[in-house]
DNA sequence: TGATAATCGAGACGGTACGTCACGTCTTTCG
DNA sequence: CGAAAGACGTGACGTACCGTCTCGATTATCA
């Protein structure tokens, strides 16, 4: 018996290898009859959004370890920076298909932590207080997005890519 | 008899309304048999492909009649995010279905004149010359995405979220 | 659950009615989806020959259960007659189509039976023993198709149809 | 331009060499743009019967020159096996995808002919009457097709088929 | 330990979209 | 003016995948 967690991580791998796997071979990846993939999942969608949920709490958890609200701005963007890219470059079929996690969720764990870091620095004035700090969210997301496409693309360095993104909107952003 | 043009816009606007419009309903929507709509596009990729490179023309014009290359590098990249916003928009199927146009057209009709506004800065002083070009190019463009994607969720004008894009840039990355 | 047998059964009665039946309206007429229709039978040329197959099996038992060897030629002609022209008015599409079963198993289920009872006829003088058995056993088939034909087009009952056919062939190739 | 009776005969020597030659390859065959082979016919079944009707006009004159009235119901017999086999032979088509000319042509060029031999051999005696002329010239054109593949399948000289269909049909029917 | 219940795989099924093909209709172009 | 070329709408074909379902077999649980 497959846990679903041990399911999951299959299929994530097989979706990451060949982006449109049919249920059937995600299924015979897992090791997994067709039929117990549909039990766990009723449909694609619902094993990509579960997946994305993964990485979701996978990006939460990261940031909690982070101690974002301990460091710097400089070093509390970075610090995102890097956590997006490892976790996004391991799912990198949820990019590539575009699914999102339930709305509330992700901005319950992953906007809301960065957001209070962006909050705290516009109290400190070192991020600029006159633009909504939901667009600037948008924007630093933007840019470590960005980032991580031109690593993989320019065979940049994980370190260098984040600093990178970091580095430009912090400048970009300043109070 | 309906000319390639006018079937290709009638399908990027059916599939501009439901995302997954079968071959079958575009066709129909473009007032065309089935067959015809296979005559011109092979595949539905194919049919995709072919609107990424009608987009991908109609930004290069833009770009051409944005006279870059006369203008400040502040209005350039204004200009620039301006134009990405407003075609990107009007063919937002090809950003969520993930399709590019072929590489090599991109690369020459897109980020060809965007890089020479950069090179033009980077000698002047006006943007740092110690990261890639081509970095600097995806940089930009996760900025104006993520402006254009926080546009149609926040509600912000054309012109603020293009100016924003910019201003973000040319601070973060600037000489 | 549709057996095969259910719907081949139904699928000969679909095509009896409009000899023209797409797959689409077998498929329907036998209660099931287009997709378990092609599951089953790959072609609709594969579809036809199953039923021929059927057919023949139906000849077949007939034969059998008329006891050909235990009767006189002229008895074993008109039922053989008899039977085939119930069975091939039952089957009228395989006839207007020109599909035949697998010449092997025809040769050996349909044709060895009567075969039999020809060379017994040779070698009691009863037949000609100066032809070929197998183009006796063709003109005796030509005969009995005529004579079903004849039945359909004037009228004439099964029996009268069956015995001129045996009659006929009888004193046409007698010994 | 092609003559109509050009463009029939090249159909009919494309349609013997692939039974299910398309329209476009039967136009090809014939030098013609495929407009003009519809302009002629308007579908493919005219087409056939159109080379039916061929077939049925050439069978007519060797019937006629056949002589059939002057010549005993014997020799009657076999030129008429001999001539169906000629023709049907060559277009073999017709019989393969069981194409029938306009009946009433049919009767009055075919069977008429040799229902008149039927009918005097009925008044000499030398063929039963106590059968219905119509079922008659029906069980001879049975033997006769049923010679004529015995033919190609035993490597039958056509004299030798025609002889046996003849005098079978004649000792199976003799008054 | 042995019966019973849950869970699994295997795989058939209805449905739907895909891409292919031939038919018969038509328009355009050229001689 | 008539023929060649070829695009078009229609509709069947056969393929592939989805999500549903049933069926034994296997396993786990409980008497």
């Amino acid at each position: 018996m497959r846990a679903e967690g041990a399911i999951l991580e299959s299929a994530a791998r097989a979706l990451a290898e060949s982006e449109s796997a049919s249920m059937d071979e995600i299924a015979a990846a897992a090791g997994v009859g067709r039929a117990t993939l549909y039990r766990r999942f009723a449909t694609r969608d619902d094993l990509l959004r579960t997946i994305a949920e993964y990485a979701v709490a996978e990006m939460a958890t990261r940031l909690r370890e982070a101690k974002l609200d301990d460091v710097s701005l400089e070093e509390a963007l970075a610090r995102i920076a890097r956590a997006a890219m490892t976790v996004g470059e391991r799912y990198a079929i949820l990019v590539r298909e575009q699914v999102r996690g339930d709305p509330a969720t992700v901005d319950k764990q992953l906007r809301a932590p960065v957001r209070r870091v962006f909050r705290r620095a516009q109290r400190e004035g070192s991020l600029r207080d006159d633009a909504d700090v939901e667009v600037l969210l948008d924007l630093f997301g933007g840019l470590v997005g960005a980032a991580s496409r031109a690593r993989t693309e320019h065979g940049i360095g994980l370190e260098d890519a984040a600093s990178l993104a970091a580095t430009t909107f912090l400048r970009g952003a300043r109070g």
